[in-house]
DNA sequence: GCCAACGTTGGC
DNA sequence: GCCAACGTTGGC
């Protein structure tokens, strides 16, 4: 099994709204290398820990696992979408997604300042300078630290 | 709102 | 294939 994170503006779609829906397919993804890790890498029940972004505290905030895996992201050949993209179709898809679903909230965020002060995960993709990656593997120490610290 | 970092686009 | 211009991300 591998492990991932995956970043979400919570005033777009958060971890109470994904606790409220159960599953998710998670479009609008158009970043290739994000778009590879959908399409060729992540499984059915790889868990997947659920970041905040831009917002008041960024940070971990739950777990969800994928509950299906990549399938063609239908936004991107709909004209209405705001994910619209001319060179995707029907015919030839030119991004893909996943179906995530809900597993737990944590009883706290796992703030970003936190994390950038654990030696545990100092090697983190998302700790990394730079990195904007909206999806990420994690190691399987990190994740279980993470939900350690999380459990308090 | 600012801005650093990065990805994409398109002219050449 | 290079690279300037532009758009986006996301912390602060």
């Amino acid at each position: 099994m591998n492990y991932w994170l995956m970043k979400s503006e919570p005033d777009v779609f958060g971890i109470d709204d994904l606790k409220r829906v159960k599953k998710e397919p998670w479009d609008g993804v158009r970043n290739y290398q994000a778009r590879n890790y959908m399409r060729d890498e992540m499984k059915k029940g790889d868990k997947i820990l659920f970041y905040h972004s831009n917002t008041d505290v960024p940070g971990v905030v739950g777990i969800m696992e994928v509950s299906k895996e990549a399938f063609p992201d239908h936004t991107s050949w709909d004209k209405k979408s705001k994910y619209f993209d001319p060179k995707s179709s029907e015919e030839n898809p030119r991004w893909f997604m996943i179906e995530v679903k809900y597993v737990s909230k944590f009883p706290r965020t796992v703030s970003l300042q936190e994390m950038k002060d654990m030696k545990p995960l100092s090697e983190m993709k998302i700790l990394q300078k730079g990195n904007r990656l909206s999806i990420t593997p994690v190691t399987k120490a990190e994740f279980d630290h993470i939900v350690k610290v999380a459990a308090g």
